[in-house]
DNA sequence: CGGAGTGCTGAA
DNA sequence: TTCAGCACTCCG
């Protein structure tokens, strides 16, 4: 069967933005019907929608965590009631003193954390601040942006301004410059690959 | 809103000794719908049904293998037609010299291999040996056993007797004291954790 | 659990 | 009879 496929550009009487995608049913008891879709911006394959997954040594996937512009609630808002227990005050804290071993059993060296993480709250050291964030990485579904109460704040009073759901570091903020040292680093990690396989 | 746990039990109505369960979908965009799976022995819940995840630092979920002593064909078996393309003799070759780094681009050190792990082939060494079977890990949807012929049989005629679909290794014999030895670092593990987090 | 794709159905 | 709008299934 051949089909003629519609185009999928912008159409004079939707809102400027706005596409059209108009889908044939290929086979059921429906086949040849048309389903009509409208997209606000991109399509509904466009990769950039698709959130990138962390490249943290997980075993978990970890989608990246979308802000969206629009004021769209997501539908887990919507939704009542779906309140997880509470988290305990620096719980990250029960985790002290372990750490990942190999086959042997020999216990792996501290791991350097990027300069601009910084831990925070009483005696809160960079494996104290590594566990919890990697925790946090596991175990929520939200962002992980740190702690939004200041240093000082944190360390008088934690029980008010501490957020247990957040990894006991400071709020980090991503510029577009951390941004593009990340790109050019993802270039020079994909050039080496591909210089690697072409032989 | 009240929600009554169907018992998941043999029902009049299926064959006798099928169970019907009922799953809520716990979270994500259909929060709330019900999966039902049927099963003719055993429940989804006995734990030593589930495959566990493959331990290795890694953003693909890799399962463990399993290998049924029952003649069920596996789904993958059921296709036909879906030959992927031969692999290169030696591809892992290709990866050498290349090494993960650090956020500073500083490259990480050699990794040492459990000491069951021996490489094979002409100039294989261990680093090799370790992209090879990282690969494998991550590409293939076999077991991951390693070279079945022999090591001077594979140095003397590597294009017959290598197989290119299995990392450049040995292969490894898994026993039950390489099982129980750990079976007991994982409840070391384990028991570490407990006690951490019983505080 | 999500997403693509088809089935179902009440209103017109 | 039609079809918009959603329900549902299937599969990865």
């Amino acid at each position: 069967m051949n089909v003629t496929i519609e185009r999928k550009s912008d159409c004079a009487a939707l809102p400027k933005g706005w596409q059209r995608e108009e889908i044939m049913r290929k086979s059921g008891l429906s086949a040849g019907k048309v389903d009509v879709f409208y997209y606000s911006r991109g399509m509904r394959t466009d990769v950039s929608l698709v959130p990138p997954i962390r490249q943290t040594a997980s075993i978990f996937k970890q989608p990246v965590t979308v802000y969206k512009t629009q004021d769209s609630k997501s539908k887990a808002d919507l939704k009542h009631g779906t309140l997880d227990k509470p988290n305990q005050l620096f719980w990250a804290k029960r985790l002290e003193g372990l750490r990942a071993c190999d086959v042997d059993g020999v216990e792996l060296g501290p791991v350097e954390l990027p300069k601009g993480l910084k831990p925070v709250g009483p005696n809160v050291d960079d494996g104290t601040l590594l566990q919890s964030v990697a925790t946090s990485l596991h175990v929520t579904s939200q962002a992980v942006t740190g702690q939004q109460a200041s240093k000082a704040v944190l360390q008088m009073n934690p029980g008010v301004f501490l957020n247990p759901d957040q990894p006991l570091m400071h709020s980090v903020n991503i510029n577009e410059d951390d941004i593009r040292r990340q790109e050019d680093r993802v270039q020079v990690a994909r050039r080496k690959l591909q210089e690697a396989l072409k032989c």
